[in-house]
DNA sequence: CTTGCCTTTGACGTCAACGTCAAGTTTTAG
DNA sequence: CTAAAACTTGACGTTGACGTCAAAGGCAAG
């Protein structure tokens, strides 16, 4: 199938598209006058990618781990990396069950505040004051804990 | 405490603090020659800001929700925006942990692959731990379309 | 006073994942 | 055949959360 049609099958834009694979998440056969043709295949590839990049994965890291989904090729530093990945969504998780938490708490109080009429504090709340590590941020620079 | 401190209390860039005032995150006092001065409770705000950041909030949500978070003011829209908000995370965390299956399908297949020396393609009949959400990990370009 | 770090505002740079527009080619419908 | 729709590459625009100068003023020590 050509670019629109696999557009419109994966909700994905073909300038999308073209930008996975300028990102190597992607390959496409060319009829001899340039045009791109996918398989069908291509159609559960796309959405395996957006699922990963949903997930938060950058297409750098995507395109690093694909060949291991993809093609079945597996090295020890591929392993690696997939676990380092899971680490980061494990973590990722960690933190928003962690606020939502939180949420929560701020909208009890706001609930029952709005029911007393008084202010809305929920207090220090659950944990002690936050030392949310730095978990996603760019490259890896970790946040240093309670070193001075 | 000035800008300086509170950077370095926070783990927070002096841009950055400078940035969240500027989206009123933050709010601070001015001394006479416009230096910027900040009471204790401010760590403990921007500890809040970046979990809410780590959530994945953007500054004009977090600058909506804040109100109620820190000074206790609530009104139905905000409980509602909380409400929604909540949601969001609640809908980010069924993603990943739908995502982290995935990974984890396909590192065990992986390591399964290593030890065994063969390609980590996940057989069509075992236990088929690889298809997720009817999507079968199998990418393979080689299949093409009809022709003819 | 000078030295030197700290702070101020202003403004341009960055990076990711595309959107959008432009101008030209190819395929398809009639 | 023509016209429209789909496709191509190229290149600039966008958004968010800052980074990174730059030029200037502030503040405590010697």
């Amino acid at each position: 199938m050509r670019i629109g049609e696999l557009a419109r099958r994966t909700g994905v834009s073909t300038r999308a598209l073209r930008y996975y694979e300028e990102q190597n998440l992607l390959t496409a056969e060319r009829s001899n006058s340039g045009q791109r043709h996918y398989p069908e295949t291509a159609v559960a590839r796309i959405l395996l990618v957006r699922e990963l990049f949903t997930a938060g994965l950058s297409s750098k890291i995507i395109a690093e781990l694909t060949p291991c989904v993809i093609d079945g090729k597996a090295t020890p530093e591929l392993l690696d990396r997939l676990a380092v990945e899971r680490g980061h969504i494990d973590q990722h998780i960690v933190d928003l069950t962690h606020t939502r938490s939180r949420l929560d708490s701020v909208i009890a109080s706001a609930s029952a505040s709005m029911d007393t009429g008084t202010s809305c504090q929920p207090g220090p709340a659950s944990t002690a004051p936050a030392q949310v590590s730095g978990v996603t941020l760019r490259g890896d620079q970790e946040a240093r804990e309670g070193e001075g």
